[in-house]
DNA sequence: ATCTTATTGTCAGAGTGCTGACATTAATAT
DNA sequence: ATATTAATGTCAGCACTCTGACAATAAGAT
């Protein structure tokens, strides 16, 4: 596979290094973890979102697919499939929610809190290695730096009040 | 995306803001930057992916689609989608080389030159703003621990077998 | 009662990224 | 000459993510 022991072509290094752009270097830096995250969660059988999204739902139970889309900053639509694809693996539950005739109500089932809990280790494990070998001072600096990358894609307009 | 100002369900704020984990803003981030990469490139029709290989191919013409990927720290199936994309816009054409039966020529075409220019005006632009705000010590520090989390998905064992 | 709007959800289509499986070519070993 | 190995490329299938379009419910305005 590729993550090869052959020697990258050398004369494109220049741009990967420290000195590269920011935008390319986050780019692989969230493949690159995201590569990691799954890898490390093959043997649960979750990838990254779906666990992202049973965290939530084990967290906030109240909340609806439109709820998780907005706080996981996705669109409707992709919450909905990753939600279908753990309705497939039976880690979740959907029942129509009397009362509110459109909504509808996810529950976590068994298999999917016990999923959830070993899947929980894994991915704390990675998040130590992430921090190592930065002071607090200086991921202080990384985590505002992140929730401003992040989030200007929110201004910058047509936010329509 | 979230184009509501719509109050977000707010018990689950604490995980998302400065303190949350750093693999989660690190998805949010990446997630961001990239719509507001993909929203800026729209008039040219280049996706973020597609603006990186034309720039790695208009700098680098020898190298092969495993090049680029293993360049881009993709797998190869990935850097063969988005090259045929490329291929069926006509911003790319692959002749074959001789010599090496297998392997193939990657040339950018007239149009796909003239793309380049006007994408690489847009990005250029955003790569300031990711800066903004953030001193040159600081983004010297956000750059060494953007390296160590992409780099760290390579190493760590396993590569082969 | 009807029209409008907001919210929630879905379907379809495209691009990106992965794994797994396979074919072709080149170089090397037996 | 044949077998093995390495490198390049492809196809199939799945998951994630977007945009665009649409249906159904809820709430308010006329």
């Amino acid at each position: 596979m590729s993550k090869t022991t052959r020697p990258l072509p050398g004369e494109a290094t220049d741009k990967r290094g420290p000195d590269g752009y920011l935008g390319y270097l986050l780019r692989q830096a969230a493949n690159g973890y995201r590569h990691r995250v799954d890898t490390s969660l093959r043997e649960t059988g979750l990838t990254q979102p779906q666990f992202a999204a049973l965290t939530m739902l084990d967290a906030y139970p109240e909340h609806s697919s439109a709820d998780l889309a907005r706080i996981a900053l996705l669109t409707p639509q992709t919450m909905s499939t990753i939600l279908r694809n753990l309705e497939n693996a039976a880690l979740i539950r959907r029942h129509p929610h009397q009362e509110h005739g459109r909504k509808r109500r996810i529950e976590l089932t068994d298999a999917g809190r016990q999923v959830l809990v070993r899947a929980k280790r894994l991915v704390y494990a990675l998040e130590t290695d992430l921090a190592e070998g930065f002071s607090e001072e200086e991921q202080r600096t990384i985590r505002r730096w992140l929730v401003a990358a992040g989030r200007r894609s929110c201004e910058g307009g047509a936010t329509k009040s």
